[in-house]
DNA sequence: TAACTCGGTGACTGTGCAGTCAGTGAGGAT
DNA sequence: ATCCTCACTGACTGCACAGTCACCGAGTTA
């Protein structure tokens, strides 16, 4: 690789990088392609040459960082297929990587079909696993006999309300950290079995 | 009143239906001040001489919206104070405005701070009678003990959550009906009392 | 070293938008 | 009948933005 093409593959990365950040500050609709530029020390142009526009762009990265989380999430999922704690790793990974989850939650329902099926797809296998871990523990009476699905939506909702509204329940630091103890106990209260067997 | 102002009144009432009906379809975002003049039949100068700026116009049929479905939610909670037919009449009313709800939910987090406060404060007055309702319910021992405020959030979150996503789940038609059994049955599952007091 | 290649440049274009204002004419006042 | 008022007009301004293209010059090749 000559040093062209060093060159190029480095302006390339600088963009995704800078691109990135912008987009989670800010999220991916208020950010614009001359901010990335800037901020990436090239010319407005040069984005158009490395992406098609600023769609692709948006979907590269996007992959990227999903790729990488549902790596994360796999990783948790064989590591426990307890659900209260899979449930409290995932809020811990929903924490770290915040400001990108809320703002897929505020901008979903405005992306393009593309990008947003690309996340839907992601997110339907994550709460697959989740599915699973909820069907496991009414086998065993851990929980009560309920509807998966629906209960599911309600704890994917909620939390989805949550990083959505953001700014509305926290000033400042992070919603999942206020609310994690709140979502769990409340959820594993929801799905408790019924006490006639504990006496 | 002579004829100035009654063709002037008349023309205020024609762009506040016409803006209300684009806002309903097609949201407060993508509704352009350009569109709303050409569909009420006037230049588009007059609607800045009737709102001084978009977000006025919103704000005002917004005002008139929520104060209309406000007095309709008080009179269902005069007639029941039962939480479970409260939930389902409440549903019923979101059906009936559910373009106006969806777009809400969806749009709210992108609202300047005026709106989405009003908006808020309404939702919270709603929301304190349901509070007050289920607080009844675990009185009366026909629901569990549980907390009562992360209860409903998981019930409002999940509404809001169906509402800003509607058109994954049905392609055409309405989320609410659909999905209304499920929400109460689900939720009433969950704060169903243990059933050691049945036996 | 001369010719060529190609990543990068940034002024420019086109589009869509909210909001403005000098001008018009029907309606009202005298 | 005359003048005045004011709701209304729509071309215009200014802005923000995504995307383009003729040109440049460092790096590569012959």
């Amino acid at each position: 690789m000559n040093k062209r093409q060093r060159q190029k593959q480095k302006t390339r990365e600088m963009i995704l990088q800078t691109a990135k950040s912008c987009f989670m500050k800010n999220g991916f609709l208020k950010t614009t392609t001359s901010e990335i530029a800037q901020k990436s020390k090239v010319a407005h142009g040069t984005l158009f040459l490395h992406f098609r526009n600023k769609d692709a762009l948006i979907i590269e990265i996007l992959d990227l960082e999903l790729d990488r989380i549902s790596k994360q999430i796999f990783q948790i999922i064989n590591e426990s297929n307890d659900f209260e704690l899979l449930l409290s790793k995932y809020l811990d990974l929903l924490q770290e990587q915040e400001d990108l989850f809320a703002t897929l939650a505020r901008e979903l329902p405005f992306y393009s079909d593309e990008l947003r099926r690309k996340i839907l797809f992601r997110e339907s296998i994550i709460r697959s696993h989740f599915r699973k871990a909820i069907a496991d523990g009414v086998k065993i009476n851990k929980f009560k006999e309920i509807e998966v699905i629906p209960a599911l939506t309600f704890l994917f909702g909620t939390i989805n309300y949550y990083l959505s509204l953001k700014p509305i329940f926290v000033k400042e630091g992070s919603v999942i950290e206020k609310f994690k103890e709140s979502i769990i106990s409340t959820f594993m209260d929801f799905v408790a079995p019924s006490s006639r067997w504990e006496s």
